[in-house]
RNA sequence: GGGCCAGUAGCUCAGCUGGUUAGAGCACACGCUUGAUAAGCGUGGGGUCGCAAGUUCAAAUCUUGCCUGGCCCA
């Protein structure tokens, strides 16, 4: 076998095969081998080839130098999946402590966006390093696929078809459109690198998992929390629909506009002693007269500042009115604005009326269906001075604001209005009238009774909410609904206290989600839907009573796990109740009940996902971390608790770990219709579709993206921060690829350690960084392993240590001492980064982990490895003195260098003078360096020499030719040159006599 | 309007419990190299630490207010 003068395209894989350090294992030449790289462009050089240079130690690596990571992400992908990385790694780690990440389910609507790419990522980011770490720790992803929007998606595709469909027809539907999206999102999510058993996602639509819904409100029943009563939704009187938030379009529409007296008998003196022997009156301003029969108080507002105005109707009375609205209000009631006779009442006078009693327009006081708690004045924030007089007309029956100001002052959520908008018999003169048709009628009657402070006929052009089906105008109206009770039992209290025994990161978490919990009112749980889990309740048709039993419930929960929640529409009644269920108040049987039509709230649903693992798969018990957007302090991180709380007596999470929003340079978050908002706007911003990033440069980068930033602030993301990300990647890669080059003939089992100083003290740093790395991927850190990682490739081994050895790599006998012990550091450092970087550019570190020359035990894929441990340095430690020290000498030198250089000289034929302070530590390790015959190599000159000056000296360098002879081989200057042959150093003669002996062989 | 959070060079991040001329990488400029070459090395410029008060011998670091932005509510 003959290397000598061969071609350059063969000697590097001549000289691995020959040493028999070929990456082991199974090699797939498509994939993880590539032809080395082709040098015949070298004609292009100006110089001629060095006659030695075939003696030099230079390898060839297979891996590329480009990423073309578009093309190759996907092969390795269809690696992972074709050697099924993810069950081995399960079986790798089987036994191994667990830590289990549970996932949050995304929403099956639509294609992924930048927030789920975070998400995913950072998760994944947890789960490749805690795996890397030593732990057990599976991924399960799931989806949300219950819920409204795809329902109302589904309803627009089927058109006017839906009408002639069932509930198991649309259910079908909704079903299919889900999956249609799981599918897609899963393609996406899995593009991006993330690990995980796609194959047996969880679904909220699995029977299994409805079943889990229902075994969660079986609990709740049986501690007593669920009940049924009445809250303001938004309702469709010509469907006869409650209708959700996304279901309302906003439209012009145009609506009498009323100012209405209330009179008090509240002393107008105490607000302002001018006022003395005037009586009061509450003005109010509405466009929805009918909403008048359930007035139940008047609310102003705590901030906002009144004035006492006289009535132009009458001069006994005066009026109190917003000081912003007194001149509209007065001008709108046909009297003259004159701010002369305003009088101005300050907010602790205001503040006197809290609680006083006024006189409903046209119901007396004893018939009021609040009692003693109606009809009285109330503060609350929601009182605007946009429009109106200030004070805001409350009916908890048909308002959201007004629910709450009923509900802090025990008012009930009357709403004397049927399905078919038409008041019911509880109301005196309207009874069985259309809300619209009782408008005029309404309006005609205050005035008739004296207390319309306008005239009959005014109108108002506003926005106001239409159904999004038939268009028409919609009501605001109390319906029954069923609640879970959020004190009952203390679940509140006992919430608060779990909260404290999570650790939420960042922080403040803790303090959001406390604020929340501790201020929520109680659980709506049910929706007047189709696409979801039932509220398991039945009612008798007899008697009407409701049948809310936990044992009923845990039956339902059977069904449904065997046959899926259509049972509740597909059944007959008796199959859905266990045999012998009676109505607790008639006795009816079975067949005398009829179910509950409305279904769970989703936000339920997803609450519960901790428990439906359980069942999905096994080992999920022990839920270690929840990680998700900061919005989610509202949302699902709300909901598990409660429903952890209720079902088991604590949170279903150990640690809760929150990011921020995906934002653009300019602050604006980075969704496609905030984008086109900020645009339209008139905003300079740009929306970059993921799917032409990772089409030009791979999902890599999303993952150095997501890696890099602080992601628990809000994340900055713009073609400025990928094109800096793309140069680390080219950085990191090439660094990668001269280390690689570097080891390939290096044997890890033959025992090789660094012996050099320097190579000892680059070990240890390496060591320090990964013993760092491992602390911050501990601390979920990312972005400080990405700093780290940053800081060791760029400074300390491109730009020094890999410099710096470079002659020795090259120049050196390939087997000699002194070329092993940097390659023994080469090594550890080349392992260092593929592993420490695994997690974050999973597929590059698994092809670089492809040509890393085995260790006995080395996986074929570095996501089956184990970190090293590494070993921080402590407080005072002296390698990173000596470090700092070579490296400040480097700098001082590198300073004068430049000047050389400037002068037309090459720095290698410099000679250079230090001038060291006598007596320090830096002295010592300088002389020794020196005579170990190291310090040239480390200033990349042809010598250094040391001279030592007093400690108060001026520590300096200086640097001249070297002069002599040069090797023609290494290009180093020396005062002489060997014998034979005689144009090259003594070391390269020797090099150069046991690699021509070697190869003879 | 309320709750929570953030604001350090063009970009991403350091800067611990307040203490020397605020650091690093990238980007930029200039130079070197051609044995990491669609690479590598060196040198250099660049920051009112969001703004304003205050506490202190001393503040990017503590306090207050304000501004800008985000999330969640209203």
């Amino acid at each position: 076998m003959l290397m000598k003068y061969s071609s350059h395209d063969a000697r590097g894989r001549t000289v691995s095969a020959m040493v028999g350090t070929l990456p082991r294992g199974p090699v797939d030449p498509v994939l993880w081998s590539r032809p080395p790289m082709a040098r015949t462009d070298r004609g292009r050089d100006k110089k001629a080839p060095n006659k030695y240079e075939a003696t030099i130690n230079l390898r060839e690596t297979p891996l590329p130098a480009r990423g073309d990571l578009a093309n190759r992400e996907p092969q390795i992908l269809a690696e992972w999946d074709r050697r099924d990385l993810y069950q081995r790694i399960r079986a790798a780690r089987a036994g191994a402590p667990r830590f289990v990440l549970h996932d949050g389910p995304p929403y099956a609507n639509g294609h992924i966006h930048y927030g789920h790419i975070l998400n995913k990522i950072l998760k994944d980011l947890v789960v490749k390093s805690k795996t890397l770490a030593g732990f057990d720790a599976p991924y399960v992803p799931g989806w949300d696929t219950h819920g409204l929007p795809i329902e109302m998606a589904v309803e627009r595709e089927l058109g006017d078809k839906r009408h002639g469909l069932d509930v198991a027809a649309i259910r079908t539907a909704c079903r299919d459109y889900a999956m249609r999206f799981v599918d897609i999102q899963r393609t996406e999510f899995q593009r991006l690198g993330v690990l995980g058993d796609w194959g047996h996602p969880y679904l909220t639509l699995e029977p299994t998992y409805e079943r889990a819904i229902v075994r969660a409100l079986a609990a709740f029943a049986r501690g007593g929390y669920l009940y049924r009563g009445k809250k303001p939704v938004y309702w469709c009187p010509r469907d006869g629909t409650a209708l959700a938030e996304a279901e309302i379009e906003y439209k012009d529409k145009t609506s009498p506009s009323i100012y209405v007296r209330c009179p008090t008998d509240f002393d107008p003196a105490r607000l302002d002693a001018s006022l003395a022997g005037k009586r009061l009156a509450l003005p109010i301003w509405t466009t929805t007269p009918w909403t008048l029969p359930a007035n139940l108080a008047i609310v102003l507002g705590p901030h906002i500042d009144y004035v006492v105005v006289p009535s132009p109707r009458d001069a006994g009375e005066v009026l109190i009115v917003a000081r912003e609205l007194a001149d509209t209000f007065l001008t709108a009631i046909g009297g003259a604005p004159d701010p002369a006779s305003y009088v101005a009442i300050g907010r602790d006078q205001v503040a006197l009326l809290e609680g006083a009693r006024y006189q409903h327009p046209f119901i007396a006081a004893a018939d009021a269906v609040a009692g003693d708690a109606a009809f009285r004045v109330w503060f609350a924030d929601y009182v605007t001075i946009e429009q109106g007089t200030g004070l805001v007309h409350t009916a908890p029956g048909h308002g959201a604001d007004d629910y709450r100001t009923g509900q802090a002052h025990d008012l009930p959520p009357y709403a004397p209005v049927d399905d078919r908008g038409r008041f019911t018999d509880e109301v005196a003169h309207w009874a069985g009238q259309k809300t619209d048709e009782a408008n005029p009628k309404i309006v005609q009657f205050l005035a008739d009774a004296g207390v319309l402070l306008n005239v009959v006929g005014d109108k108002v052009h506003h926005s106001y909410p239409h159904c999004w089906r038939c268009k028409g105008p919609i009501l605001f109206r109390a319906t029954p609904q069923w609640f879970l009770s959020i004190d009952h039992e203390g679940l509140r209290q006992r919430a608060l206290e779990a909260i404290d025994q999570t650790t939420w990161v960042p922080p403040w978490g803790r303090n959001r989600i406390y604020a929340m919990i501790e201020g929520r009112p109680d659980w709506v749980l049910s929706r007047q839907r189709m696409w979801g889990v039932p509220l398991p309740t039945f009612y008798c048709k007899g008697c009407g009573a409701e049948h809310v039993s936990a044992d009923t419930m845990e039956h339902v929960a059977e069904v449904f796990g065997k046959d899926g929640a259509d049972a509740w529409w597909t059944h007959p009644i008796e199959a859905l109740l266990p045999a012998g269920t009676t109505c607790h108040a008639c006795g009816a049987g079975a067949d005398g009940f009829e179910r509950e039509k409305d279904i769970v709230d989703v936000w339920f649903e997803s609450g519960v996902s901790w428990l439906a693992m359980r069942d999905h798969t096994p080992g999920h018990d022990d839920i270690d971390l929840y990680l998700e957007g900061s919005d989610q302090h509202r949302g699902w991180f709300h909901s598990s608790l409660l429903a952890g709380i209720g079902v088991q007596g604590k949170a279903p999470y150990k640690e809760v770990i929150t990011h921020g929003f995906v934002l653009d340079d300019q602050g604006v978050p980075y969704s496609k219709s905030a984008i086109a908002a900020a645009k339209a706007a008139g905003k300079k911003v740009s929306y970059i579709p993921p799917e032409d990033v990772i089409k030009k440069g791979g999902a890599e980068l999303f993952r150095l993206w997501a890696a890099s930033t602080e992601f628990r602030n809000d994340i900055t993301y713009s073609q400025t921060i990928l094109d800096g990300l793309s140069e680390w990647y080219r950085k990191y890669r090439n660094s990668a690829r001269f280390l690689l080059s570097n080891v390939i003939d290096f044997d890890p089992a033959a025992g090789h350690t660094p012996t050099l100083r320097v190579d000892r003290l680059m070990k240890s740093r390496i060591d320090d960084f990964v013993a760092r790395a491992r602390a911050a991927y501990d601390a979920y850190e990312f972005h400080v392993v990405h700093r780290l990682l940053v800081e060791l490739v760029t400074t300390d081994l491109s730009a020094f240590y890999c410099d710096v050895v470079k002659d020795r790599l090259y120049a050196e006998a390939a087997d000699g001492p002194r070329r092993r012990s940097a390659q023994a550091t080469l090594y550890e450092a080349l392992r260092a980064i593929a592993l420490i970087a695994a997690p974050i550019l999973c597929f590059t570190a698994d092809d670089v982990w492809q040509h890393v020359p085995r260790r006995d035990g080395d996986p074929d894929s570095v996501h089956l490895a184990l970190m090293p441990t590494g070993e921080a340095w402590g407080e005072a430690s002296t390698a990173r003195d000596e470090l700092a020290t070579i490296r400040r000498w480097r700098d001082l030198a590198n300073a004068e260098l430049e000047a050389f250089r400037a002068a037309k000289h090459k720095t290698v034929d410099a000679h250079l003078t230090l001038y060291v302070r006598d007596g320090g530590a830096e002295l010592a390790l300088l002389d020794e360096l020196a005579a170990a015959g190291d310090l040239a190599e480390l200033f990349i000159v042809s010598a250094v020499a040391i001279e030592r000056i007093a400690a108060d000296a001026d520590e300096r360098v200086t640097v001249r030719e070297h002069g002599g002879a040069r090797c023609e081989r290494c290009w180093r200057w020396y005062d002489a040159l060997a014998a034979d042959p005689a144009d090259v150093c003594e070391r390269c003669a020797h090099a150069i006599s046991i690699a021509v002996a070697t190869q003879e062989k």
